[in-house]
DNA sequence: GCGTGATCATGA
DNA sequence: TCATGATCACGC
C-alpha cells in the first residue's frame, strides 16, 4: 500500500502514472483508509493520499517531498475545464534573519526547480470519493519562468527585510505571491518591523498563482 | 509555534 | 465570478 521511496525519477513517473483515471475513492481504498466526505475538516487529505501512495518521506520537513529526487510533490485541484481552482503553496516565508538571501539559495527555488503536478478534480459538485485524479505532468521551469519567479522572490523579500511585511498583500508578485499561512489571523512570529525593529506578525507562506499554473498545464495538456 | 498538506468563504 | 485573506489538520 504505501511503497518505499521510488529509487528513480521514472520510477516515480510510473507510479503516478499508474494513479491516472482513479478516483479518491480508489486511493482511499489502496491506502486502507476512508475518504472524507467533506473537505472543510480535511483540506489536506488528497495531497497527503498522493504522497502515501506515491512513497514520498512524509513529515512537514522544509524539503522536497522526495529529497533523493530533488522532486517536489503537488497535487492541485481542477474544475471541469481542467484548470486549477486554487493557488499552490510552496514555502514558508523566512521573517527574520535572511537578509540578503538570492534566489538561487532559497527553498522555493529548490522546491519548483523540479515538480510533479497531479491535478485532481476539485468541482464542488462532484463528490470528494468520487473526484478522478489526472496525468501526472513533471514540470521544470523554462528560463523565462524562472526569471519571472526569481524577480518575484528577490522583490517580495526585500520588502519582508526592509520591514514591511505588513504591506505586502496578496496582489504583489506576477508568478509567485506571499499570503497568510497560519491556524488562524491572531497567530503570531517574529518578524522585522520599520526602522528595523523586531514585531510579532502573521506567518506568511509563498504561493503559486492559479493563473500561473494554469499556463503550465495548458502547455502540457490540451486545454481552454 | 512551525512547517507540512491544502481548501474555504467572502468581499471586490 | 474569482482572488484574497482566513482557516483546518497533523506531527513534533
Amino acid at each position: 500500500m504505501e511503497p518505499p521511496p521510488p529509487e528513480s525519477e521514472e520510477e516515480l513517473r510510473l507510479r503516478a502514472r499508474r494513479l491516472a483515471g482513479w478516483t479518491l475513492s480508489d486511493l482511499a481504498g489502496h491506502l486502507g483508509e476512508r475518504v472524507p466526505l467533506d473537505l472543510r475538516r480535511a483540506k489536506g487529505w488528497a495531497g497527503e493520499a498522493l504522497e502515501r501512495a506515491l512513497g514520498a518521506t512524509s513529515g512537514s520537513q522544509p524539503e522536497p517531498d522526495f529529497p533523493h529526487l530533488g522532486i517536489e510533490l503537488k497535487s492541485i485541484p481542477v474544475g471541469h475545464d481542467g484548470l486549477p481552482r486554487e493557488s499552490t503553496y510552496v514555502s514558508t516565508v523566512p521573517l527574520i534573519g535572511h537578509a540578503g538571501l538570492r534566489w538561487e539559495g532559497s527553498l522555493v527555488r529548490r522546491k519548483l526547480c523540479r515538480v510533479l503536478f497531479i491535478p485532481v478534480e476539485g468541482a464542488r459538485d462532484i463528490p470528494v470519493p468520487l473526484r478522478r485524479i489526472g496525468s501526472p505532468l513533471l514540470w521544470s521551469p523554462i528560463p523565462e519562468e524562472e526569471a519571472v519567479l526569481s524577480r518575484d522572490f528577490e522583490e517580495l523579500m526585500e520588502m519582508v527585510c526592509l520591514g514591511e511585511v505588513e504591506r505586502i498583500s496578496a496582489h504583489y508578485g506576477t508568478y509567485l505571491q506571499i499570503r497568510p499561512k497560519a491556524a488562524n489571523a491572531r497567530a503570531r512570529t517574529a518578524g522585522v518591523g520599520t526602522d528595523g525593529r523586531a514585531i510579532e506578525t502573521l506567518p506568511r507562506g509563498f504561493y503559486l498563482r492559479a493563473t500561473f499554473t494554469a499556463g503550465l498545464l495548458r502547455r502540457h495538456f490540451l486545454l481552454p
